[in-house]
DNA sequence: AGCACGCCGACT
DNA sequence: GTCGGCGTGCTC
């Protein structure tokens, strides 16, 4: 018998089958999924791989399968990933990593995560014999006694637990086991990141006739065991989660698991405690990037062995070794983290529709701001669309005001707060609420130039601006992570006047420091939140402290409540509006939605300001509407009639290198490649010449890119694998990389 | 990715 | 002569 095996190895000339022998020992081990070690190349290493099919003969000399491992991918996940592979011209065995318990997966073998063990001590004799033992003197030591009687109280516990609590020495524990007093022995050990949550259960709310409806749609072709999307649109607060945790709780009563995937960001104590309440942590696994890896191993093999039941995870949990999945739901779905920015450049969303049909699912996509691309399949009805019209705690939508910042200007106001931002802060400080204020930069200015002869601080390494971080008096690259310290002396011309343009977090803290010196405030972006908890910690910090102000980039907008906030400010809105970007307008529009869903949530209603240059431009007026269907419309109008998403794809084609000779050479011949290929084929797309990328040299490698739209289809797809695997292109000494509808175009 | 092969200049 | 530099090609 004959294995074809499909190597672990992310290089493009291995993502191919090779032939291997199975020793007839090995075959009744052996299976379609099977991971096997087998010997790869001249030398005597040993590679890992997975067997995709077992077939009579080959044309090979084939070599022996040298060892079967315990794992194994069900049939299910080889088909996904060799889906995956072609959709998103990646490497087949990329893929299955995705799909195999996290920590298996390094080369070096021999240093695998594996269960963890540790000893534990129990009673060897009944309870009532100890009570005896210890009462009639049997035991004398007063340190045996206190040892026996914690275990009397807490059972079966870690001895290093033990030896702690007790106070005790090892030899202790080592007398009582050898007078039979007690027994140890090596156990797993589980690393459950839920372990220390100690919530109390609670029942399910009563549904609202629109949260009614909704649910016995869903429950219908859950029922019905029908693969469909639905799309559950609904304003924050509408009581989506009311509806996925009521869905879920049937499909575990039926004796089925469920994923359900939220964005990185917003998978919160909060939101997982609000799982806890009412499933018990016992059969639900968390998935996150937070987790340490023997977190996430153990997790996986709860998950493997069917002890849990919900999955709740961030984007790659849509891979989860679930048995008999009955739903997937995926929450907040126009966030762009469902998106993967790394091989294989895959989309979550996509994935879970092809999981869902391979299972006779529904697939659950909820948001107050839908993608424009979900929302207009299901205007179309390829998705059916539920509403959530009406707020489920009936809190009132704050009031937002947009502020000209032009106007201000011309009215002498050069600071970065408006006069009617100042207004409000200082009334809110005085009424003791709390204020949000958002800007989507983090530093202090986001370029430094000399006013004498123009020079621009710039990366050595990349062809970007350095941004001045304040705190530690230096210049920071956002794309490599160069530093250098703050120069002071123009190295150009040897000038003093360098200024400081852009305005980022740091600055804006400072200032607000200088505006209302008696405000207490902390800020929140990538450079406050390196550290694990560091997140959760300001959060807990500026709701228990009643700190006045936070200030803060992206990271404060999602998921969090914050009970006392009755005022948000947009400190400029601009930001993500002036990016070179097709979906520019949908992510200010998405933005400003959810910053302004920060104020009052409570009773109070809240009030929003946003500061703007562009005070006229649609997805800023209906933001201030909290209107999505308007925006909507007209978003959907300019998409058609420039063609982008969802009127066709976008593929990008990235080429680079550190010679840029290489670069623009190996884009040419790949431009070429495909324009021949679809030529012959008669596929008439529109593919652009190769360009320098907006940014077109980062960490010392120079960049170039292609970028063809097309509505695509298999044949589309083919041509392009044929292209990025062809044998004599891969000799290009450059790397190439092909992402289908990118987030980030730069 | 490894690893061997082979073609070239430098050197105990 | 031969040691080692790295460009090229192959791995079931």
């Amino acid at each position: 018998m004959i294995a074809e095996v499909i190597l672990e190895s992310s290089v493009k000339s291995l993502n191919r089958i090779f032939d291997y022998n199975i020793p007839k020992d090995m075959e009744n081990n052996i299976s379609i999924g099977s991971r096997v070690l087998v010997p790869f190349g001249r030398g005597k290493s040993l590679a890992e791989g997975i067997v995709t099919n077992i077939k009579d003969n080959t044309n090979f000399e084939v070599k022996d399968i040298a060892k079967i491992e315990e794992q194994s991918l069900s049939t299910e996940k080889i088909k996904l990933s060799r889906w995956m592979a072609k959709r998103y011209f990646s490497n087949i065995s990329e893929c299955m990593r995705l799909m195999l318990r996290p920590g298996t997966t390094t080369k070096n073998f021999a240093n695998r995560m594996n269960s963890k063990t540790a000893l534990f001590v129990s009673l060897n004799i009944a309870k009532e014999q100890v009570i005896k033992d210890i009462e009639e003197n049997r035991v004398k030591s007063e340190k045996q006694k206190t040892v026996l009687k914690y275990l009397l109280e807490n059972g079966t516990v870690l001895q290093a637990e033990l030896i702690e609590k007790t106070n005790v020495s090892r030899a202790i524990i080592k007398t009582l086991e050898k007078n039979g007093f007690v027994k140890i022995e090596t156990k797993k050990v589980e690393r459950n990141s839920l372990a220390s949550k100690d919530i109390k259960r609670r029942g399910n709310l009563k549904f609202t006739e629109e949260q009614e409806i909704a649910y016995s749609k869903i429950e219908k072709s859950i029922d019905n065991n029908e693969f469909k999307k639905f799309l559950l649109y609904g304003v924050t607060g509408s009581g989506k989660t009311e509806i996925y945790l009521q869905l879920i709780e049937k499909i575990v009563e039926s004796g089925k698991t469920a994923i359900m995937l939220v964005p990185e960001i917003s998978l919160t104590p909060q939101m997982i405690n609000r799982f806890i309440e009412r499933f018990g942590k016992e059969i639900i696994s968390v998935l996150h990037s937070k987790l340490s890896v023997g977190e996430r191993h153990d997790s996986w093999e709860r998950i493997e062995n069917g002890e849990a039941k919900i999955v709740i995870g961030a984007r790659s949990a849509i891979f989860a070794p679930t048995q008999k999945l009955g739903i997937i739901i995926i929450d907040e779905e126009h966030d762009s983290s469902y998106k993967s920015e790394m091989a294989p450049r895959y989309n979550a969303k996509e994935v879970a529709e092809e999981i869902a049909k391979y299972n006779n699912i529904p697939l659950v996509l909820g948001s107050a701001t839908p993608d424009i691309n979900t929302f207009y399949k299901a205007k179309n009805a390829e998705i059916e669309l539920l509403k959530l019209t009406k707020r489920a705690n009936n809190s009132s939508l704050p009031s937002i005001q947009i502020v000209d910042l032009r106007q201000e200007l011309a009215n002498g106001n050069r600071t970065m707060i408006s006069i009617k931002l100042y207004k409000l802060i200082q009334e809110n400080l005085k009424n003791k609420k709390q204020t949000i204020l958002f800007l989507n930069r983090r530093g202090f200015s986001t370029f430094i130039m000399c006013r004498d002869c123009g020079y621009v601080a710039k990366c050595k390494n990349c062809n970007i601006s350095l941004t001045y971080h304040k705190k530690e008096e230096k210049l920071k690259c956002h794309y490599c992570g160069f530093e250098e310290p703050l120069i002071k002396i123009c190295p150009n011309c040897g000038s003093k006047k360098i200024r400081y343009f852009g305005t980022g977090t740091q600055k804006l803290e400072l200032e607000i420091n200088k505006i209302f010196p008696n405000a207490s405030t902390i800020r929140m972006d990538i450079d406050t939140v390196t550290k694990k908890n560091s997140h959760e910690e300001i959060l807990r910090k500026f709701n228990e402290e009643k700190i006045d102000i936070l200030i803060g980039t992206q990271m404060i907008v999602k998921g969090h409540h914050f009970p006392d906030v009755t005022l948000v400010g947009v400190v400029s809105a601009d930001g993500s509006l002036n990016i070179d970007d097709y979906r520019a307008s949908e992510r200010t529009f998405d933005l400003l939605v959810q910053v302004a869903g920060r104020a009052g949530r409570e009773n109070s209603p809240g009030n929003v300001i946003i500061q703007t240059y562009n005070p006229d431009n649609y997805s800023i007026q209906y933001a201030k509407k909290q209107n999505y269907e308007e925006f909507y419309n007209v978003e959907i109008k300019l998409r058609e009639q420039l063609r982008y998403p969802p009127f066709c794809d976008i593929i990008m084609f990235g080429i680079s290198a550190e010679k840029e000779d290489i670069v623009s050479k190996t884009s040419n011949e790949l431009y070429n490649n495909l324009h021949k290929k679809l030529k012959e084929k008669n596929i008439s797309v529109n593919l652009l010449k190769p360009l320098p990328a907006p940014v077109d040299r980062i960490k010392n490698r120079y960049r170039w890119r292609i970028i063809m739209k097309a509505k695509t289809n298999n044949e589309i797809i083919n041509v392009i694998n044929e292209c990025l695997y062809d044998k004599e292109f891969l000799k290009n000494n450059a790397r190439v990389i092909a992402d289908i509808n990118p987030m980030n175009m730069m």
